[in-house]
DNA sequence: TTTCTTGCAAAGACTTTGCATCCAT
DNA sequence: ATGGATGCAAAGTCTTTGCAAGAAA
């Protein structure tokens, strides 16, 4: 999705419920979406924000990451290292691949897998809402270390 | 795998590593092979368990598990609630289907998914060394309230 | 003004660990 | 007697929240 379009999509959120925009708010919006294909946690993108801003406490972030998560234009995933890490909300599902020695995260996006999920949800009768699919191993560049 | 199998492993990674066998252990132990099925977090482990002796302690149990981990006896999952749940080792790998509403887990197994993992690994140089796939959803009993 | 926001510090929820004491070998 | 095991309490991690003070609207 186009950061024009997430921008749209969090004011609409933020005028619905009545919120105000703030100096803060507003650069730490700016700098998770400069974020593009990353997958940042909390302190991460503190450490981002006070380059601009010194002042900008954590809980501030934090409240603004879940308020991302709430408008629809973040998610909030959950790794194997226990800290919760956010990416820009993108148009198309997908699922990680992650490098357990340098933490290097690639999406992909597979049809089939999605297909069977949902037969496998429908075989036990449960009403899929969601999943969580994680492949981890070494990245090329680690296996030559 | 048969308990007694389980035993085997777990006496085998005791002596190999002079670790000694005690009555706590033991009944932890026990416990635990008699959850077959389930996956338990330690609070309900420490619970089962203390019905059989009162005074064992919180961190007893855990670094018991801790234990059965590391002899290849059991295994550590983290769904979705953030608590670590621990499962016997099962001779065939398998994923989870969660019921949202009452937790109920459903095991399955399915080896088009683990193919196609194997594959997009592949494809993206990765050498795969593990993976996670929770579905999550609303199982039949809870569909009807 | 009124209501939302911020920053700090404190509280939670779990998981891990230090240590004196206890127990199996 | 040794060296591992236990229980407690304390320390870690990370995530959430209460609150007084400060900004938007």
């Amino acid at each position: 999705m186009k950061i024009k379009l997430l921008h749209e999509k969090l004011n609409n959120y933020l005028t619905k419920n009545r919120l105000k925009s703030t100096k803060q708010r507003d650069i730490i919006v700016e700098t998770f979406f400069e974020t593009q294909g990353e997958h940042v946690k909390i302190e991460e993108l503190l450490e981002l924000v006070r380059k601009k801003n010194p002042q900008i406490g954590y809980a501030t972030v934090y409240r603004t990451l879940m308020l991302l998560v709430d408008a629809g234009v973040a998610h909030q995933r959950h790794f194997h290292d226990g800290q919760s890490r956010f990416e820009i909300e993108s148009a198309h599902h997908h699922d990680h691949l992650i490098c357990t020695e340098c933490g290097k995260i690639v999406e992909f996006e597979n049809n089939t897998i999605e297909e069977i999920q949902e037969k496998v949800a429908k075989k036990n009768k449960y009403n899929l809402t969601g999943h969580k699919l994680e492949l981890y191993g070494v990245c090329e560049d680690c296996q030559k270390k």
